[in-house]
RNA sequence: GGGUCCGUAGCUCAGCAAGGUUAGAGCGGUGGCCUCUUAAGCCAUUGGCCGAGGGUUCGAAUCCCUCCGGACCCGCCA
């Protein structure tokens, strides 16, 4: 190739480089994408709005914040462009009560089948409902995260009548309705069921009654309460026959054309979804489109968390990792790290996470405050501006003090009791760690005494010894019982292993293997006095004895 | 039956959206750095036909198609 080519093809390249969208992210492009297509459908660009669905029959795991941040951040990347944007965070609070969330008393099974927010809430008297309380939980992780929105409930939304006219239409439409799901799922039932679910006026309950006719002229449905399989068991109806009024806040619609309707209702111009309702925001789409006649949102479908199962990972909510157990031992940012990192693939949501992203935060803050370079300005652009929407573009002024999460934890698990701050910090001090200031230094010792608290059993590997090693332990052993401060128990290592041939540095492995199930650990003399000689003289004839059996 | 994601170093993964030098990180392995451990550290080194095959392109880990392997979702309800 010739010389006047090749120069061609590198200005091609670098225009096709300095082309960033926002703040490089991925959010920016589907921001961007977003409002192109609003501009080409013709509609007002004065109001950009994206919604988030809350489950509200369960605790809220880092699912369900996952879904309203992920809508979030497309809204910010509207407002990037220079648009106004809300997130409104629908709480599906009418639902009925499915199953009975794990961790609550198995009682609560003879409220199957009521509203959510009908069902008082478990907890005592904090908030209205069982849905609210629920709310609340993913409310207060969207306050921790950052977020802002716009709250609405659908409990609210149905009796203030805000879907009434996309419920009028709907009822109109229901031949239609039902092949239309028919045609996309293959499910049947609405070809003679009504897509609404009533609630019973003898039982209070929602999903027990099937809803068979509709009087338009005075806008009610006929229903029965005759029962309907949930979650594979039986809810038995109570048998009432009765009528209501669907514009009247006494029921409503089917989640196979409820997007639908709040999606024109509300405006809604973009909502990511996982693929768990994949198929009913494909009926959704159409059912928009064809009855409603307004175009649906944008979408972008995500893969759900993976519960990386084997851990016991929260005491208060039964087993479902729940922001809230994420903020005990990770800052809030490093949570929208995990869920903003990547928008489609998988993702694993566990306490496992939590130091790998503590530590990338940091790493993405040295970018952001130029503390670290990166060669490609593609590649910056994205990282600075992760790092951005990990603060939902209010960044801090300044940089925190960064110390790798282990290093904290391994800090906080020899920290002596009831002065643990301060032995942290006097550590890190000398670490030379603490020189450009201590921002954010609290709330990471927190963290890490959190972690410690409820991890801090590392799992210790057996530890084999042979009969030298034997040996030296043993004499260890009866050093330390005649030592009596931390030169003399750092010396007695020293001591031990001379006087049985061996190097130093071997029995220190050993000792910090049986001791902290590493090859290595803090200076020895000073971390016995810190948990007391006779807790080490202990584990050390523990693992002497065991050895011995062998 | 319908759909999605993943497959990159021994392990865990990043990079893939908007193709562009020699594909990166952490952990691990190996070697070195203290004759009393701030070594909880540092230095060096080891490592890859980017699952396979085709296609598009000047150029593919990246885009498209097929296949193989793994995981998941839907097919009640929400």
């Amino acid at each position: 190739m010739g010389e006047a080519e090749e120069s061609e093809m590198s200005n091609i390249r670098r225009s096709s480089k300095l082309k960033i969208i926002g703040r490089g992210t991925w959010y920016d492009k589907a921001a961007a994408e977003l409002i192109e297509r609003e501009r080409h459908l013709g509609r007002s660009l004065d109001l950009i709005r994206t919604e988030s669905g809350l489950g509200a029959s369960g605790f809220p795991h880092i699912g369900s914040l996952g879904d309203a941040l992920r809508n979030y951040a497309v809204a910010m990347g509207v407002k990037v462009q220079g648009y106004n944007s809300e997130l409104i965070a629908f709480s599906d609070d009418k639902d009925g009560l499915r199953k009975v969330p794990a961790g609550l008393p198995p009682e609560m099974e003879k409220w199957l089948g009521y509203p959510v927010s009908s069902i008082p809430d478990p907890f005592g008297d904090c908030h209205d409902s069982f849905g609210a309380h629920m709310t609340s939980l993913l409310l207060e992780a969207l306050d921790i995260s950052g977020a802002e929105y716009n709250f609405k409930s659908g409990s609210k939304i149905y009796k203030e009548g805000i879907l009434n006219d996309e419920i009028v239409t709907m009822m109109e439409n229901t031949d239609k309705i039902g092949e239309i799901i028919k045609e996309e799922i293959g499910q049947e039932k609405y070809t003679e069921t009504l897509p609404y679910f009533a609630v019973c006026e003898n039982c209070d309950r929602i999903y027990t009654t099937n809803t068979y006719r509709y009087i338009p002229d005075e806008h009610r449905v006929l229903y029965k309460c005759e029962g309907m399989e949930v979650k594979g068991r039986w809810l038995k109806g109570c048998g009432h026959k009765g009528e209501v009024d669907v514009l009247a806040g006494k029921g409503k619609l089917s989640w196979k054309v409820e997007f639908a309707a709040r999606w024109k209702a509300l405006d809604i111009r973009f909502e990511a979804y996982g693929k768990d309702i994949a198929d009913s925001v494909r009926v959704n789409d159409r059912i928009c489109r064809e009855i409603l006649d307004f175009e649906p949102p944008m979408h972008v479908q995500y893969e759900m968390f993976l519960d990386r199962g084997g851990r016991k990972i929260s005491k208060s909510a039964g087993n479902v990792f729940t922001p809230q157990v994420w903020y005990r031992y990770g800052s809030p940012q490093s949570l929208n790290l995990l869920i903003f990192k990547r928008f489609v693939g998988t993702k694993s949501g566990s306490v496992e996470e939590i130091p790998p992203h503590m530590d990338e935060l940091d790493l993405l803050e040295d970018i952001f405050f130029g503390k670290r370079k990166v060669a490609d300005e593609m590649e910056q652009a994205k990282l600075t501006g992760l790092y951005e929407y990990c603060w939902m573009h209010k960044p801090p002024e300044t940089s925190s003090v960064h110390v790798p999460y282990n290093l904290m934890v391994n800090l906080a698990k020899v920290a002596p009791e009831r002065s643990e701050a301060d032995f942290i910090r006097e550590k890190l001090e000398t670490y030379g760690i603490l020189r450009d200031g201590d921002q954010g230094l609290e709330q990471r010792i927190t963290l890490a005494l959190n972690w410690v608290e409820d991890y801090g059993e590392v799992e210790k590997r057996k530890v084999e010894l042979t009969q030298d090693m034997a040996k030296a332990v043993n004499r260890l052993i009866k050093l330390l019982k005649e030592a009596d401060d931390e030169d003399d128990y750092q010396g007695s290592v020293f001591e031990a292993a001379r006087a049985e041939g061996l190097s130093p540095r071997a029995l220190f492995h050993i000792v910090y293997q049986i001791l902290i199930g590493q090859k290595q650990g803090p200076r020895f003399g000073p971390y016995v006095a810190a948990i007391g000689k006779n807790n080490v003289i202990k584990e050390l004839e523990k693992t002497l004895e065991t050895s011995k059996l062998k």
